[in-house]
DNA sequence: TGTACATCAGTGAACGCGCGTTCACTGATGTAC
DNA sequence: TGTACATCAGTGAACGCGCGTTCACTGATGTAC
């Protein structure tokens, strides 16, 4: 990452980043399980053999985008924005973010969803990420109770299903291309749909029952 | 399934039976991807090599589980159920069928998931049958519209997000055990959550912004 | 600055493991006469 | 009712394919003197 050495150095860098660009290149478009090592050797243009050179496994290849894209936005949530979700402005802002974040890491997102199915390890990875978010998250529930708006359910129950529906609408419209009903979405209509379901679903009235009398 | 014609038969069908009560159980215990065929074998107390007198293959056994699945409940949906979904109890009716749905065929849906990722078959299998589900939903919707209740985006993403939100909870919190972040949830919570945080979500009215003059 | 040697990234054919799949065999069930 | 033969479900060891992984080799870069 940083400067390297020399010529040697440098060219051992330059093929573990085209390895990594390729990786999430093959991963965008068949996916994780369905990717063999040679998809992504192929795909940097480089012999087989050399995948082994900078990375054990897969999973480690896989563990190392996770760690750049950790590294990538430490500081995705700006400390400036409202965390007063019965607005609906701050409710939009939230999805949005996490929308952004999709799209952007789309590579890793299919691949650790798909390897938390067959390998633990990154299940649990998967559940840790959640609920760093998530942590964020219950405390803005925390103010929207605190004035007075009863939420849903219990706080963490809200949190998981906040996050349950973003996470599986973004995967059908954002990698699946959507559930074939209608074509694909762009992104202001997904946020803004998501943005009013939400923003009612946690600080809205329950409608009115039509009073008979 | 019909009665046998002899004991040769009996015999047979009782084995299908027995390899598909232990690929119902293993997949729900380990998942579809990382069972193998003799993982199925040996729980169903069978020789590996006698599955191939019964499926083609563990695909070709997942689809015989979905076919029974199909079958089973046809008549999932009352007819009579109050279609309603302005009204709490008619999202509750809609939120908690799914749920139990969810449960009883834990299997095949675990399966069906994992499954779709790796074979595109299922990935089709799996649209179809949620936009099955999605039609009768998009009925409801219109009705609330009718009403003059303005919906929080386009019906039919409505309805994506609504089981975006079901199938995504259900996976974590039945399949998953929950996200870790408290005990596991029963059923009558889960259900009163997800029904209140629709119900406002589709049909409830924004909260209103404290107004400073 | 030049020469000789060491190191190391990259190569791709070969290897071998895991697991799906086959198949010769067994014994029980079914059929023909 | 009995005997001889055919059929078929089940068995499990053996086979073989796919793919991850290794490794001897090449040529370029680095180091020593």
């Amino acid at each position: 990452m940083s400067a390297p050495a020399g010529r040697r150095a440098a060219q051992a860098a330059e093929t573990e980043a085209a390895l990594k660009a390729a990786a999430r290149r093959v991963f965008a478009e068949r996916g994780y399980l369905n990717t063999k090592i040679t998809d992504i050797t192929a795909a940097a243009g480089r012999a087989a053999g050399s995948f082994y050179n900078h990375f054990a496994s897969k999973d480690e290849l896989l563990a190392a985008l996770l760690a750049d894209m950790l590294d990538d936005d430490t500081p995705a949530t700006d400390p400036q924005h409202n965390p007063d979700l019965s607005q609906r402005d701050a409710v939009r802002w939230h999805v949005a973010a996490y929308w952004r974040t999709y799209r952007r890491h789309l590579p890793e997102m299919v691949a650790l969803r798909e390897a938390a199915i067959v390998n633990p390890d990154f299940g649990r990875r998967l559940r840790e990420m959640i609920a760093a978010d998530s942590a964020h998250m219950l405390g803005h529930l925390a103010l929207v109770r605190a004035a007075g708006i009863p939420l849903p359910g219990e706080p963490r129950l809200v949190v998981s299903a906040i996050y349950s529906l973003l996470d599986q609408f973004a995967y059908t419209w954002i990698v699946g291309g959507g559930d074939g009903s209608r074509p694909p979405v762009d992104d202001d209509e997904a946020i803004d749909t998501l943005t009013d379901l939400l923003h009612r679903g946690i600080a809205g009235t329950p409608p009115q029952r039509p009073v008979v009398e």
